[in-house]
DNA sequence: GTCTATATAGGGATAGAC
DNA sequence: GTCTATCCCTATATAGAC
């Protein structure tokens, strides 16, 4: 099952970044098994090893990004009160976006993407327990669209092409100047 | 070329509507000339006499909403001063996304369409207009972060699933004082 | 862990009849 | 304006050798 030469899931892995890569840049339809298999250097059949089906991959790429929010999400509930509570949302919401800024866009967009989280019903639940930590119990039409705006914002601004040249500091500043001043929380925490 | 139980061009118009509900679903990838002929009720074929290639339908789909876009622009800019221009600009903006509520994420998000929009001298010179109108010449860093945000934000709110039970109205109304937020303008014009 | 080879389906696209 | 039929290519996925 594995070789000598690598330690065990490292091929797997290789899949996964490859597979990052890709669908950052061309959504999860417009990349191919022969793509990743042609960025690896290896051929289709090799990547199929590793992975059952294309699905398996879109999941696997997608799953450790959500473990990540899950953590900032936890945290973010301990916290005492409903203002801490929410910074902490935001903040956990970016610096997980932001280690992964080249696929971030296609948390907010990717429809094949969009439709993976809705059918896993853990992934699903992440979703909503970070909008409700966001916009509280029955939220107002403005408070939702505000979460909406920020949510889908934030992650588009992380991946943004025109905006590679800022290094991560600069842009979690902004986002964060941003994101707190359009969900109408005062400029500090 | 056209049958008389027809008007000019209809055909064509509800080959571009059957295009534009499946692309706001499945994304311009996830769309096949099966799935809008299938849409229509008839073959691959006669959508191939209203269109050469796919991504002519693609270009017929945006052309139109970009052409709306012109216009606010247009408008925007010849306000006298630089708040109206950009009040104006984030309205006008605000205003052609929920009039497209249904395709306007993909205008956010899909790679196919951005790629599109880039390889076009017109359509991207207008994006760049409306770049410039909100965020003025030389932005700062925070400036270019807060205009990405609530350009991607303002899109993928306008064609968010969770709003849809919100009318225009009512979202028009929080999207607009959100990016207003966002950007650092006054509560209101 | 990777390869060649192949099965099967669906994609975009064209030719020519009606 | 739409149809049938077809071409060619690429896609996902599998089988079995090395």
């Amino acid at each position: 099952m594995t070789t000598r030469t690598g330690r065990r899931g490292e091929a797997r892995e290789r899949v996964v970044q490859a597979a990052v890569r890709l669908i950052a840049r061309h959504g999860v339809e417009g990349t191919s098994l022969q793509m990743i298999a042609d960025e690896l250097g290896v051929t289709k059949a090799a990547v199929y090893h590793q992975f059952q089906t294309k699905e398996d991959i879109v999941v696997a790429v997608v799953r450790p990004i959500f473990g990540e929010l899950l953590d900032a999400v936890d945290a973010a509930e301990r916290r005492p009160t409903r203002a801490a509570q929410v910074d902490a949302g935001i903040r956990g919401l970016i610096d997980v976006l932001l280690r992964h800024r080249e696929i971030a866009a296609a948390f907010a967009g990717d429809p094949v993407i969009f439709n993976v989280v809705r059918a896993d019903a853990e992934l699903n639940g992440l979703v909503e327990r970070m909008g409700l930590l966001l916009a509280g119990p029955d939220p107002d039409p403005a408070t939702r669209i505000a979460v909406s705006l920020v949510g889908s914002g934030v992650a588009a601004g992380a991946a943004d092409p025109a905006l590679t040249d800022l290094d991560d500091d600069t842009l979690r500043e902004g986002l964060l100047v941003c994101a707190r001043r359009a969900l109408g929380l005062p400029d500090n925490g």
